[in-house]
DNA sequence: CATGAATGAGTATTCATTCAT
DNA sequence: CATGAATGAATACTCATTCAT
């Protein structure tokens, strides 16, 4: 007699959600994250609402709209608006992680080598997510509701991870000794996210309005990936 | 004959804004900037709520509620809530600018300690004006309304400040020659405002939960205006 | 220690009225018209406005700002919104009255001539007092507020003095004997008030959108004079 | 691929018609005027209050009310106040327009019996539309907003029609020659209209205030529209 | 399974009026 | 005596969500 349909589903995964909250994505690493085509194109449109205007900025009517599909779709898919923008940190930060995990399991590398691949795949999502990382830092700017859980969770794992790196490099004898991973991590997260949302701004200051988003985009990954593997080069060997 | 009450007044500002838009700060320079004790109590708690939950998060009812003031009073003295979010930009930029203005001036500093001036004056914000820094964050990341033109122009007259501080190092031989003036700035901006609105993971991270907001502040910016000075000293003058 | 204010005044003038409601122009007949500078401002502005949006579609800020006064103003002088329109038709309504007296008072015209008289007292309105026309139309379609009883009075005069008109006329011989007084009087009114509320649909019609209002105005009010005098002539005297 | 909600179908009717506005009712002419249950309670409502109290004077919330509707269908069906009273005057005009054109097409009826019918035709607006005629009444008298192109249009072929009719009728030698079509016609719609407006006083005057609505309209369109025939029949045949 | 219709709570803003000065 | 500052109530409208079909 009962009906699975996906609104349940999606409700019980929540239940489960809170019930485990203390590793939230171990628990959703093997959820279910196929979604079709309908889905799929809301969860675009939602990210790139949701980061241009911000989660109540951006109306489920808007997304609908330009997602091309009926309005009650999302409260039928999702659940609710909240429920939507949780659906695009999680899949979106599930990616973040597999990258990191397959940086981590990589025996081969050198430590410089390592940081250097570490930024790449930051300074990538300046081309490839720049909407997700405009919600990102939003989110990080934000109060209440968003999964912060999620997001804190990615991060500590991002800090122990560079805290790794960085104190094999010094065991290694690559790195100097006086090192603060933290801030480290810091410097790369929130010079890439203050690019890739300020985009525009150096668009203006370099004179490149009529370069399309995707060559421009291009163009910035690699002078930032530059600017920090040479910064960092320094500061982690005191060698130019 | 002409009634000017303060509704026209803001009014005509709103035009002279538009006339003369290409240089925003220069004509609100001298703006009249007195504001009463009630309409500062709203201004404080406007910028902390669009802080912590965005322009359209934050109601002009909850705003009213809890800056303890009737509703009608921000449509009273600011106009709208655009108005409102552009005052507190308006106000606290030209504070930033003030401070990069003096900075500028000051001509008996070694280059290197200016730059560690410059890095003090961003950091500051962390302990200062934190939920200001906030709303920089969020404006930046935001496609369109707020006053971009505003945040634009500050933006470049610091880029042009940091560019000019390098090259007077390089030409005094402080500095090395290899730098992108350009990339150095979102380094320190990027930096102080990822570190601002991570303030609450960062805490947790350390498991300072229980030190007061200030004190807490207190030690970040000590702690990133240490990283990032020393940082900088070594990628400006390749000496650790 | 009673402060007779002007408010008070109109409060008390109220309260007279209110007593002795059934023949109001009697009452307010003797009543102290004497207007300042600044009322009169706010008495022609508000008529125009009245006029044109309606009661409710013209606030006390757009007329206080028009007439170029404080908008505390407005109450202060008038109490209130209502009593503010209220003056407006006490006014207006009190010179037609005075009119309609001095016509039924001439002793010396003959019936024709005397319908021809009334036909302009009205017929002039279109070009003296074009907001007001229009105001006390807008009046007579409303349910409620707005003086009624000011208006009904006013009404049942002209319909009385008409009469009298007719049958004075007839018992000479000069008037047929089947007419309907009532029927006559409106058509009067109707055809002069439609005439003056559609002005501007006249102008576009004719062609005539580049003369000044005033010299199209007089041309209105000769153009129906003529129609409403020749049609008269010949529905009360069978003669062309 | 589209939605064609009624929210869109409703915006892009309002383009059209801006696209084309210099023949209104042509665009609208085979337009789906088909409302629902509730769309017809709100439009009679609104009629009602929109002529009783203006177009200020009622608020959406009071036509909701007294509609018995959520005071968000109005918006949801019409999209605004705007286009709601624009679908009165829509819908009404164009049955009054169809009125006139089957009148014009009867090519069996003498002239004058031809005036007489269109007497009726706007006589019986008295009973029959009594608000729309008030409204009609308000929105001439009216600077701007309101539909004042439909209305110019359908006042435009109400004209033309009258003079095609009086020139037939002296060509075939039934009407005197001497004749102003435009004013006969402010004659009629002056008359009908202040009538119908006038209604209320005219019940006190005749002491009829016990008889139901319906049938002092019934009384008063009889009264009127012999009235307005004897009247005509003296003016353009110079015959009593 | 999917959706058009519907809704109550919420949005920013304007209103006429009052009051302390 | 006149007015700038202030306000509670009302304004039209949009919101995310629900539900019958």
């Amino acid at each position: 007699m009962f009906k699975l349909n996906k609104r349940l589903i999606l409700c019980l995964e929540q239940l489960f959600k809170q019930a485990f909250n203390n590793d939230v994505l171990k628990s959703t690493e093997g959820a279910i994250m196929d979604f079709n085509q309908k889905q799929l194109q809301i969860l675009e449109t939602a990210e790139r609402l949701f980061a241009m205007r911000g989660f109540h900025g951006a109306s489920v009517r808007d997304i609908a709209q330009e997602a091309d599909v009926n309005i009650a779709m999302i409260s039928y898919y999702f659940g609710s608006k909240e429920r939507l923008i949780e659906s695009i940190f999680l899949k979106r930060i599930l990616d973040v992680k597999t990258g990191l995990d397959e940086l981590v399991k990589d025996k081969h590398l050198a430590p410089l080598e390592k940081m250097n691949r570490l930024i790449d795949l930051f300074v990538a999502r300046i081309s490839e997510r720049p909407h997700f990382c405009r919600m990102m830092v939003r989110a990080q700017a934000t109060e209440e509701g968003i999964p912060t859980d999620l997001i804190t969770d990615v991060k500590k794992q991002m800090y122990e991870m560079v805290k790794k790196l960085i104190t094999e490099g010094q065991k290694k004898g690559a790195f100097v000794s006086d090192l603060d991973p933290l801030m480290l991590v810091n410097t790369i997260v929130g010079t890439t996210n203050h690019i890739t949302i300020s985009q525009n701004f150096l668009r203006k200051m370099w004179n490149m309005e009529q370069m399309t988003d995707e060559k421009f985009r291009e163009h910035l990954r690699e002078k930032v990936s530059n600017h920090l593997k040479k910064m960092f080069k320094v500061v982690l060997t005191h060698e130019p």
